[in-house]
DNA sequence: ATTTGCGGTTCGATCATTGAACCGAAGCAC
DNA sequence: GTGCTTCGGTTCAATGATCGAACCGCAAAT
């Protein structure tokens, strides 16, 4: 056995991992909830190979976590979208992400995520702590990034305030 | 850029996965919480090459996640136990676990989690519905494991219903 | 007609993972 | 003490995964 499988494993830890446990998975769904659908923006955002880019994005899809379509805004491109599976990733993601935070950030202002409803920031179980929820994706916005750290275009287009899924449009035409 | 980190993405995600993204790693650390300590007892769990366990024991020490020290029941053996930092990986780790059971298993009864103090099964965020809390690990225990799947010894020692982190004591000596 | 950009695929080089073999230290049997 | 076993690794060659760079086909823009 070699490769991305722990078939010796009865244990949905194992089956989570088989879809989103290989290197690099992780970030693209985490830039799908930022709103980028576009090839060439997961490739500009995460500086990952191409061919890795590729292969993640097929693997995704095919395990149903993402969709593949044609842009409607421009012929010949496609996009790619977190179906119901993969948006209900969103407390999982967000969970390890504030474990992060707390045990491996160096000092700074990380991005932070606010329950769109009632604007309370979510606490590091991704519920609201207002409203004693767990809101889903939909109805959650990313606090403004800190300063700059990359200046590709995707990163500046995901410095203000947003919606989580809403697709992200690149000054093109 | 090749290996294991992620020095383009200033993410908190990136620093988690930098730490628990590695093959196999996640796995180690979920035998932990359930009690594994001894290098032989995770390779017997996880079919793990020993060399992959030693580098990836090694790293998690390294980082943090757990200490190593003389068995004191053996002398010449060693133990890995998880510190306080790798412990609250557990709510991350449990909300993974139950993306996977909700969309990635096959049908069965597989594991679920007890808030130990008021015996109420954990939701998919990890949180006790009747408490209102997220139980720390030390509060937690299994809900008995399903039909055997594998035949190792650690495997019949997690069968019953335990607290999670209390170490497993196989029938050595 | 040519250039440009997008969404990939292909390529050799390098790194990671694998299973099997080896090795030193400790414990037990005799 | 001599051998034998177990434990906790390390070493090794073979294979798989990942890397950056180059290439290719399509569609729009110039």
């Amino acid at each position: 056995m070699l490769g991305k499988d722990y078939e010796g494993q009865d244990c949905s830890l194992a089956r989570a991992l088989e879809v989103v446990g290989e290197r690099w998975t992780l970030l693209i769904v985490r830039d799908a909830f930022y709103g980028v659908r576009r090839f060439s923006d997961f490739a500009a955002h995460l500086d990952i190979p191409r061919a890795v880019l590729s292969d993640r994005l097929a693997g995704l899809v095919e395990d149903g976590l993402m969709q593949r379509r044609p842009d409607p805004e421009r012929a010949g491109r496609e996009v790619y979208e977190l179906t119901r599976d993969g948006r209900e990733l969103w407390p999982a993601l967000h969970t390890l992400m504030s474990w992060g935070r707390r045990f491996r950030d160096r000092p700074g202002a990380p991005r932070r995520f606010r329950h769109a409803a009632c604007g309370t920031v979510l606490d590091e179980h991704s519920a609201c702590p207002a409203c004693g929820i767990t809101p889903p994706a939909e109805d959650v916005t990313t606090v403004g990034a800190r300063k700059p750290f990359r200046d590709d275009a995707v990163s500046a287009a995901l410095q203000p305030e947003r919606h989580l899924l809403d697709p992200l449009l690149l000054s093109d035409r």
